[in-house]
DNA sequence: GAATCTCCCTAACAATCGTTAGAGAGGCTT
DNA sequence: AAGCCTCTCTAACGATTGTTAGGGAGATTC
């Protein structure tokens, strides 16, 4: 890993647990095993730093999005079962990819804790918390009714239920404490059996 | 207001808004229009205002949760809707009481960005924005089902659908961004919908 | 072989941080 | 009147903050 990509790893862990500002540069650097001077080799200022992950960041969930909507568009297959397309999406790449992804994490968090004094970052976080997440949910579920699996009058509703379930686990497992493997299999299993109430049973 | 007093709102506000490390004594004091040595008057040392704020609000919620038993202790009446408790319960009182009030508004923010490097306030935060609002509403529903207003089978979907709605919508709207009226009455409406959907129509 | 570029260093800068010593003004009790 | 308590002030402390000037070692280019 190149300095300038560690100096970024290490900045978005401090920052995502502290807070930017109560991290210092010397805290950073520290922890890489550099000098300040050399920091700003790589990046022009402090802010910098911030503005770089917010960038990969932007870019990281641009490519996620691509991917959605490339699954999203598959016909859905007449004569499987309703959830196959929903359960594909949410369960395998939104959660894996996404919500479980260590860099994004970390990003929710140091958003979470940003956008009280950042205009920028809070468009963001509300983009991918919120906006993003129900939209695709919504795609999905339509995609579902018209090819008959669900009734096309149930659709906001399921989608809202799905919705406000997952962003209410995301806040209470993942974006709460230590992302661990107790944790994660915590969310998985809550969404597997709002999942299993909702379209299997 | 006395001078503690005025100390702690102003911290408070900045706290919530920054974080805590990120605001300095003198940013407080110049607010508040005070010397810094007069704050160290009142309070011992810095960390001595966020715990006297954590204390605050500490007994202000146990003041709310008396008063939550109290209104559901009550027995249900019979032959009225089977809305009557839980909204005037959900609604009026936890909403305006809690949700809605300044305080604890602001005590909320902050304890989502001071949650992941302090121990005490991460475990406050679980309890005031999950454990307890579950178990509360698990009371009312569970009273709703012996009045025979729902089916007791039902009773734990219901929570977890009805408790997720409203905690998603306490982050999209209560948590994020300005507390403004706006925002307010978009959370009340949605609250409202999905209640109307659940319980009157 | 000289020059340039890349990447890191030492050392310092003014500004700001949390905190404290000590004094003074006004009101209360003896 | 004397002493004490409450509350605020001036002035400073050592430590830490973000940032910069200038130099040096090694690889690459001309």
């Amino acid at each position: 890993m190149s300095t300038r990509d560690k100096i970024m790893d290490v900045a978005l862990n401090m920052f995502s647990e502290r807070g930017y500002e109560a991290v210092s540069i010397r805290d950073i650097c520290g922890e890489v095993g550099i000098k300040e001077s050399t920091l700003y080799y790589h990046f022009k200022n402090k802010k910098d730093i911030l503005d770089s992950l917010i960038e990969k960041f932007r870019s990281h969930i641009d490519g996620l999005l691509l991917h959605v909507d490339e699954i999203t568009e598959k016909p859905a297959k007449k004569g499987k079962k309703s959830d196959d397309i929903s359960l594909q999406m949410v369960d395998s790449y939104m959660i894996d990819s996404y919500l479980f992804d260590p860099f994004c994490n970390l990003m929710l968090r140091l958003m979470m804790i940003e956008q009280f004094h950042n205009e920028e970052i809070r468009a963001l976080y509300e983009k991918t918390l919120f906006t993003d997440p129900y939209e695709i949910q919504m795609n999905v579920f339509r995609k579902l009714a018209k090819a008959g699996a669900i009734p096309e009058k149930d659709v906001e509703w399921i989608v809202k239920e799905t919705h406000s379930y997952m962003t209410m686990l995301t806040f209470k497992y993942l974006l709460n404490g230590d992302l661990t493997e107790k944790r994660k299999k915590a969310y998985y299993k809550e969404v597997h059996d709002f999942m299993a109430r909702r379209f299997i049973a």
